[in-house]
DNA sequence: ATTACGATGATTGTATACGATTTCGTATCT
DNA sequence: AGATACGAAATCGTATACAATCATCGTAAT
């Protein structure tokens, strides 16, 4: 799709620019630390650079990439500690849009987040990474998405991308993580379904994520937990 | 090595439109709806419009000002739920910021806030809203400054850049509130020095925003009211 | 009087050009 | 041999030029 002649380009190099190289680094093809440069990148796009650098501002300022005057762009999240702040910030504002979705939220909804769940269940046997992760954003998207506040919404997004594209280059599954975060997510219908206080909604989500946090904590080395000065396990 | 003379620009011209633009929308003198033109400030910064584009595109993804193809930047915010969006999502990240920040807290920094309370308190009797908001985000800057993950520090200052920019423009001082602000700064102190579980400050910290933000919504005409389908009061 | 339509001006989108800065290899000196 | 100074290549920063697109307004036909 996108033909480029076609006499009207409906989007501008500037946001094919942008779409390709966020696309690009979520996928793991810039791995972190990835050096961009401009010259290499609009001869990859077809256009000139003054495109690529907007779309590279774009991205420096959702901190995707880090940028250096005279010195370039380069893929951001090199810190190890990055996984985990992006782990916690997600528990959190997370748990506030599942919070202020759970209202929202209809039987249907229920039903489809269950029916998604079960075929992560599924998955556990049929070992498949990839499809478990990919249905583990659907299952929480039914969960968060009618999060009536844009901003939150926008923030739970970021979060994702954020997440999936530290997965992809330095991420190690954990084993047993999987069938545990099945159960919780029966147990989080549950306590929606049963109309509990939006308060409890929150702290069951935020609880799910850490969870997820603290089982990778426990397979990493002290030095890591060293730098993780923050327990918000609660 | 590489002594940078006062000749030559230490900054870009890039990073300088950014500042300056950026620097406006929050003070008040663009206010949301306005009309930037890439020519027209490039001018007024004296120099050309390729470092403005730039500056405008960082601007964009921070949500600054809205962006349509071939039409234009205009400073976002229009929209006067854009307040209560805001509000509410600072209460959030805000509050977990301070929760996360409240292990590192010394006595000094709680006495220092205290001070900066003192002259709040002072405030009250010489009316005087734009020093006392100044000291609102001196003495919050002090409750969660010390948060250790770097993500959610950067959301809350987005928060409060972003609140100051729409405060500057459309919004209006809810009488009565600064002093139940200064009494429930004096009770969120006491919290956090007699070393209360970190779930406590975190509800203290978002209930107080929380309640400047239904004084805000008590003052408000009942339709206004109609379009916040939130209630994250507790 | 109203509406359709086309010309005109304003503004954005992108390419190219060139100066400025950094980086890195290499030769020279101690 | 190691350190340092120098120069070349790579890359970034910005200005300018021009094409593409959109908004506005005047004019003519109904």
């Amino acid at each position: 799709m996108t033909a480029r002649n076609a006499g009207s380009p409906s989007i501008s190099k500037s946001e094919q620019a942008y779409t390709a190289i966020k696309a690009k680094i979520i996928g793991g093809e810039f791995t972190p630390g990835y050096r961009l440069v401009l010259a290499a990148l609009a001869a990859d796009l077809g256009c000139s650079v003054v495109p690529v650098r907007e779309a590279i501002r774009r991205l420096e300022a959702e901190n995707f990439v880090t940028f250096e005057r005279n010195v370039g762009a380069t893929v951001a999240g090199i810190d190890p500690t990055e996984y985990l702040y992006t782990m916690q910030t997600l528990s959190i504002v997370e748990g506030a849009a599942t919070a202020l979705s759970a209202p929202l939220i209809t039987g249907s909804d229920i039903a489809r987040a269950r029916a998604i769940n079960e075929q992560m269940r599924e998955c556990l046997n049929n070992f498949d990474p990839v499809r478990f992760t990919a249905l583990n954003q659907q299952f929480h998207g039914v969960l968060f998405e009618n999060c009536p506040n844009p901003h939150i919404l926008d923030l739970v997004h970021r979060g994702w991308n954020r997440l999936q594209a530290l997965r992809s280059s330095t991420f190690s599954y954990v084993p047993g993580r999987a069938s545990e975060s099945v159960a919780e997510h029966e147990g989080l219908l549950q306590i929606i379904e049963s109309g509990a206080p939006v308060e409890d909604i929150e702290r069951a989500a935020r609880a799910h994520r850490a969870s997820t946090l603290d089982a990778y904590l426990a397979r990493s080395t002290p030095e890591q937990q060293a730098q993780v000065p923050l327990a918000f396990s609660y």
